[in-house]
RNA sequence: GCGCCCUUGGUGAAGUGGUUAACACGCUAGUUUGUGGCACUAGUAUGCAAGAGUUCGAUUCUCUUAGGACGCCCCA
């Protein structure tokens, strides 16, 4: 038998309703940003990684999914969603746009070559707002508070930011020199992978698992030490920004990415749920001016942050958040000869296209177990169609909770759904109304 | 790339070097010739991830491959 590949999944069933309802609240809350939607290829040239994320690290090397086409062309499957976008903001002259800055989201599938753990699949999902195009610390700001309201509007709770400037490229340079100076020394006193990570990157050196504890790490000297004057401004800013949106956040020095394009503000957002596995952040982002300059556009200052669907759904099971997701029907129609089967498959068609959700019966099982399936779909109101009745016109309806049944003109059915689904009570999402709901509850 | 554990039906799973692979749920049918969800009865893996080896004989032992879980490295 064919199996799946490693590190990839099939999501469907309630599963696959999870996975839109949280797609439907990024569409949202993406809409109220004025962010606009943009689709870039699954695969691009393997080149735009390579010098995108940087030779600095062997990521992309080791841990893209890349091949060669039939044309010899070197192609890789996008690791992340930024490096496209930027492409695309580059091909498309988005820079010539007079409405600046660009703000897009992108949501889509991502590949990584890696060993799947806990948290970490080879296809992944992603959804991220890049803003291309300004140096203001209010895009900062704002870049963080769009995720903080994604995660809001699905109802996450145990959310921790953690926020960290590097500076700009002269300070960030600098520290990289610092810190390896400083850990020279000590360097016998360090773990293996710590001793190997001084040359190749110092800075995950503070991120280490194993000497977490280790004094002369906690004792390192910290990026914002070394942060000029013009950037510990702009840092100040972004935190009053962010009381000023009541978004609680920690300064953690300990966060400072891996990749060499980030400048001045880096965050994370982690669930410290006590449920979350080793990979407890959900998304993450920063500042990258540089990069658009490196990929041979215009000076371009860039700031934003991508998420990970799978993470946050795994975020939700750890909060056991429940996600109003529909998963009742309408109405659910019975029968059993073949006059009944053609009545059944006329009025769902027509219910359907006056906007009922509507089932029937495709197997032609018993009576009886049409019953169980009515049941185990949710039915709301189930119909039995009767030869005898709709000659005379007329069929039973029932209310499948409350078991009460009432003889109609099979000519007023939609009118009885209309009255009995639409007034009242209703249990439908408007995830627009849930949105000015919590809205207010902050 | 490295380490460790795991892989039995639609599902949750028990089990053994040797006749018919427990049990439960589910499903199907009947009791009940068109109004069910209860109850009872019957049926439901020629098969134990795939392949090879050891053996008189393997689901059970060994190896290889694939996949799953978790951790390390890396983390976009």
């Amino acid at each position: 038998m064919i199996q799946k590949q490693k590190g990839t999944n099939d999501i469907f069933g309630i599963q696959a309703k999870k996975w839109k309802y949280i797609d439907g609240i990024i569409d949202m809350v993406m809409e109220k940003y004025n962010c606009n939607y943009i689709r870039t290829p699954i695969f691009e040239d393997f080149n735009l990684f390579h010098r995108g994320i940087g030779e600095s690290t062997d990521i992309v090397s080791k841990e893209t999914y890349d091949f060669e086409d039939k044309g010899g062309r070197r192609i890789a499957l996008r690791p992340e969603g930024t490096a496209g976008v930027v492409r695309s903001f580059i091909e498309n002259k988005m820079y010539g746009d007079p409405v600046q800055p660009i703000k897009v989201y992108y949501n889509g599938t991502m590949y990584r070559y890696e060993r799947p753990q806990s948290g970490r699949d080879r296809e992944l999902t992603q959804f991220g707002v890049e803003i291309l195009g300004s140096d203001d610390v209010i895009s900062d700001a704002e870049t963080i508070s769009i995720a903080i309201n994604v995660y809001k509007m699905i109802g996450l709770k145990d959310l921790k930011v953690k926020i960290n400037s590097l500076g700009d490229k002269e300070s960030r340079d600098n520290y990289r020199k610092v810190l390896i100076d400083y850990f020279k020394p000590h360097i016998k006193d360090l773990c293996e992978d710590c001793q190997e990570r001084l040359e190749k990157n110092p800075l995950r050196i503070l991120d280490c698992k194993v000497d977490a504890d280790n004094p002369i790490i906690k004792n390192a000297p910290t990026t914002i030490d070394y942060l000029n004057e013009e950037s510990k401004k702009r840092f100040e800013d972004l935190k009053e920004m962010l009381d000023l949106l009541q978004i609680n956040y920690e300064v953690d020095p300990k966060i400072v990415r891996g990749l060499d394009y980030y400048n001045h503000v880096v965050f994370e957002i982690e669930d410290i749920n006590e449920n979350m596995g080793i990979n407890n952040v959900i998304g993450a982002g920063g500042r990258y001016n540089g990069l658009v300059s490196q990929l041979d556009g215009p000076e371009t200052a860039c700031v934003g942050f991508a998420s990970g669907i799978g993470r946050i759904l795994d975020a939700v099971e750890a909060e056991k958040v429940e996600l109003p997701i529909i998963d009742s029907i309408d109405l659910f129609l019975l029968y059993v000869n073949d006059d009944e089967k053609k009545s059944a498959l006329y009025y769902a068609d027509e219910l359907r296209m006056a906007g009922y959700i509507v089932d029937t019966e495709y197997t032609g099982k018993s009576l009886k177990s049409q019953f169980k399936k009515a049941d185990k779909l949710n039915a709301k109101y189930i119909c039995v169609l009767n030869s005898e009745q709709l000659k005379n016109g007329e069929m039973t309806i029932k209310n499948n909770s409350t078991k009460e049944e009432e003889v109609i003109g099979c000519e007023s059915l939609i009118y009885y759904l209309d009255e009995k689904l639409n007034s009242g009570i209703e249990d439908d999402v408007d995830i627009d109304e849930l949105m000015k709901g919590k809205m207010l509850d902050e």
